[in-house]
DNA sequence: TGTAAGTCGTACATTGATGTTCAATAAAGG
DNA sequence: CCTTTATTGAACATCAATGTACGACTTACA
């Protein structure tokens, strides 16, 4: 009997692919519908619902990892953006970069809405907000971005018009491609300090 | 045998007073949860679920009538409204107006969305959103909103800033007597043409 | 190659919701 | 006052989803 330690963190190749997969079902399954059913995550991650069962103890425990994993990626990908230089343009490279990844969130966030406690809910979608809250303080203290109507409502702002986007193209009424030149222009307007004029997108989105 | 010719609304008082109970009690729990049970809204209503299946043969049934007496009324308040003069004015009428009446509907939509056909969906929305385009439309001719983006962008836009204001709102993050102002300041500058000065909010809400 | 770990299918228990049936009861309204 | 119409609660059938149990079968990997 030599070293018999194995650790929790122990498991199989092909159960951590399956995991992997799992995951990637769940999160492409409850990104489109918050009640997608444990038998079509399943399914769709190509394993047995038994199988699902065994890695994860409950629904609960999925949708946590899922939105868990999905904020870690976002979180990731925000934090290699560089945000400094004028607050607009940052703005821009932001909204350029990363909407796709925050739709998926916003999505996971109204499956885990039912699911978690609120206080881990909180928790979770806390932290990936901070980094675009801040920017738009810093918008504000340079006199960028209006500060007539509340930081939580401008981050809002933000994130509802990228929700917005994909469901016009989901509706064929917007290409994919000119998203996030339109979400810049909205949200670069709805930024705007009363009394100045409102910023040409392409002023910013050219480098 | 008299006249034995009892049309299809020859129903009792008493019949009639219980379907408007269900009617307002529907609209109260769905427009908080949008999976509200069958249970749950009789027995708001103060009726039996039996006699609730008697009016309304299915969920999708009476989500339906709900929905289509909750249009209605908005329809008709969104009527008495004058949106002539200066499109911006016009559009803060507009959002004060609506604003309103959406409230009142809150997560009712969410309910039409899972139990209604796609088209029937998009036959409710028809008449109140083609009041909100047609103001667009007049507003981009006349030069005071931006002709850069799509009218079904600018008209989607109002809708979620709408709607986010109400979850705003229910996360405690919006004072709700804020809310129509807030909204119209947000909408106002996303609509303004670039380069064109933000109008400051108060310039149209005082009449 | 042997064995422990992992997977699969099926079947089962449970829960919660939607509709339906029925017989008893209440009340509207002529 | 009497008939027609409605309401009611309880019970039942159905359906879909969650989560569990078990036995047979694969596969990683040492």
């Amino acid at each position: 009997m030599a070293n018999s330690a194995p650790q929790a963190s122990a498991k199989r190749a092909d159960a951590r692919r399956n995991i992997e997969a799992i995951l990637d079902a769940a999160a492409m399954c409850l990104s489109r519908d918050a009640d997608a059913s444990i038998a079509e995550i399943a399914q769709t991650a190509g394993v047995g619902r038994v199988t699902l069962y065994g890695h994860f103890p409950s629904r609960a425990a999925l949708i946590d990892a899922v939105v868990a994993r999905a904020i870690d990626e976002g979180d990731v990908a925000l934090g290699a953006l560089d945000l400094s230089g004028d607050p607009r343009a940052a703005l821009v490279r932001l909204i350029g970069r990363s909407w796709l990844t925050l739709v998926q969130i916003g999505a996971l966030v109204t499956a885990a809405e039912t699911a978690l406690s609120e206080e881990r809910m909180h928790e979770l979608h806390q932290r990936p907000a901070s980094r675009v809250e801040m920017l738009v303080e810093r918008g504000q203290a340079e006199g960028a971005f209006r500060i007539d109507l509340p930081r939580s409502w401008l981050v809002g702002t933000l994130h509802r018009v990228m929700h917005g986007a994909a469901a016009e193209i989901e509706a064929g009424r917007l290409a994919p491609d000119d998203a996030a030149s339109v979400i810049a222009a909205t949200v670069l307007a709805a930024y705007t300090p009363p009394g100045e004029p409102v910023p040409p997108v392409d002023t910013w989105a050219r480098p």
